[in-house]
DNA sequence: GCATTATATAAGCATGTAGTTATATACTTA
DNA sequence: TAAGTATATAACTACATGCTTATATAATGC
């Protein structure tokens, strides 16, 4: 039995993931926590801009955010109400991993704590 | 073995299903095929407004339509590249037959050749 | 304490979106 | 053929969105 959703609140996710950028971004927390500069330097926008998806990606309660030292980490936040619908989603995306991959070779991935 | 979908492409239909009246449509239109004035009915807006929504998901080819006489028949298109990806997420949504009920109880379902 | 780094927020701007009204097109029926 | 019904398109408008720059806040390290 799948985990059904009210009709308003699945468009309002999928409005919420249908960007690009934010997709992404939740593809990959999905997986892996993230700090915020660590997206800057993926996504090729400023530090507002990524700050600003993530407000709203937190704002619905998708994600959850951690201070670590100087870093703020981002992860997913499984005991959404609408992470079920939200991991039907994402289970149909290629992995985003290459990307932090990319980062580790770079040197400019945030290990912390 | 899922079907998988490009991140930009993925993006694009979230995008359009992002939107409370497109998300219902295709909702309903993966049950049954519906014209233009039973959708202008069911939902509280002007007929070109309808039309307009229609016409954006037709231009990524998840619908078509038909003329049977005076009326326009919409339907989904399942052979459409993003139909399985489209319909994974439709599956979490709730029928919305009660939607078509209604015009059946008012007698403006049309049911047409 | 001061400079640096990381992040959030405010304000402004250009573009996109969803709705409307007006009008054109196409089919039906008398 | 004329009137009525169904649909699409054009033009306009109000508002939302995503980006930018500027600035504020918070932690780090000298």
């Amino acid at each position: 039995m799948k985990t059904m959703i009210d009709m308003n609140k699945a468009a309002m996710v999928l409005k919420l993931l249908g960007d690009q950028t934010r997709l992404t971004m939740v593809k990959i927390l999905d997986q892996h926590d993230c700090c915020v500069c660590e997206f800057v330097e993926i996504f090729n926008v400023s530090q507002p801009s990524i700050s600003q998806h993530l407000r709203k990606l937190r704002d619905v309660g998708l994600i959850e955010e951690e201070r670590k030292g100087q870093w703020i980490f981002y992860s997913i936040n499984k005991a959404n109400e609408y992470y079920p619908f939200v991991e039907s989603v994402l289970e149909r995306l290629p992995s985003q991993d290459e990307k932090l991959q990319e980062l580790e070779e770079k040197g400019t991935r945030i290990i912390c704590c």
